[in-house]
DNA sequence: ATTAACTTTGCAATAGTGTTGCACTAACTT
DNA sequence: AAGTTAGTGCAACACTATTGCAAAGTTAAT
């Protein structure tokens, strides 16, 4: 993916573009699975810690990535699709493979629907399916 | 419920009960919650977090308690039903209010049955939905 | 162009969760 | 009762997430 479209993406959602920010997005584009903040360090060495957090934050803020919680210990990180406004409808299952640990967004599977008892109010969830990968069996 | 009651129960798990351990299950079964490692030390005062952490290790092993992340940050434990063995078929939704941060087990919410891509296995699954609950609405 | 105002970044420090080694004590075995 | 095993408390540590602050970079206004 090219820098210039990284930025344009960045600022049509009113994220200004700077150097980390396109390569933190880039990182997470190209890998096309979700990475957390201490995958994205080791990848770069020398960007410091808190300033990924912070573009990541910026990012889950204005509905660039969304973070998932696949219970690995630390959260990762995904490129949402161009129309998500990551509100219950955009929300898809999400696959964490025990043997390499990677975690891939299944964007073809939307978390089903789901009837809760009367009184209960729901804006978001997680639906995390661990296994193993096709890579690792 | 009685202390006997609960000692029976976990030596049908083959787990000892030692006091520390019967404590920590009474807790559990009458909140009805999940309860994370913190919650019960506050609970407690006393007893130190890595008696009660091992506690907790014991009975997730032996299929007594089954962990549950919510995304708050730090895993919560609930008990699991008599015939409960912690597999696929044993899952259901978890619910966690975003206000006042409990985190219900909802067994009557069976985790629906999901076909995965060609070439991918499961063994677990979390599906968690994040909102608010009645006493907090 | 120069200064002022704002934003981003790097560094250092901190809080919280989870986890382990070790020594001490309790419980169980024979 | 002596020896072995299991459980507990304490202290230490690793790691993730997070923040305050100061330096550097960017933008806007004169």
């Amino acid at each position: 993916m090219e820098n210039k479209e990284i930025d344009k993406k960045l600022e049509s959602k009113n994220v200004k573009p700077t150097a980390m920010r396109t390569l933190v997005y880039k990182t997470l584009a190209e890998t096309g699975k979700a990475l957390s903040l201490a995958d994205l360090e080791q990848r770069f060495e020398k960007v410091e810690r808190s300033t990924i957090f912070r573009a990541l934050k910026t990012f889950e803020e204005n509905f660039i990535v969304h973070p998932v919680d696949d219970g690995s210990g630390s959260v990762k990180y995904a490129v949402c699709d161009d129309e998500c406004t990551c509100n219950i409808h955009d929300l898809h299952v999400h696959f964490y493979c025990t043997r390499c640990g990677r975690t891939r967004c299944m964007k073809e599977l939307p978390i089903p629907n789901i009837k809760l008892p009367e009184g209960y109010t729901y804006d978001n969830a997680q639906f995390i399916i661990n296994g193993v990968c096709p890579r690792c069996d």
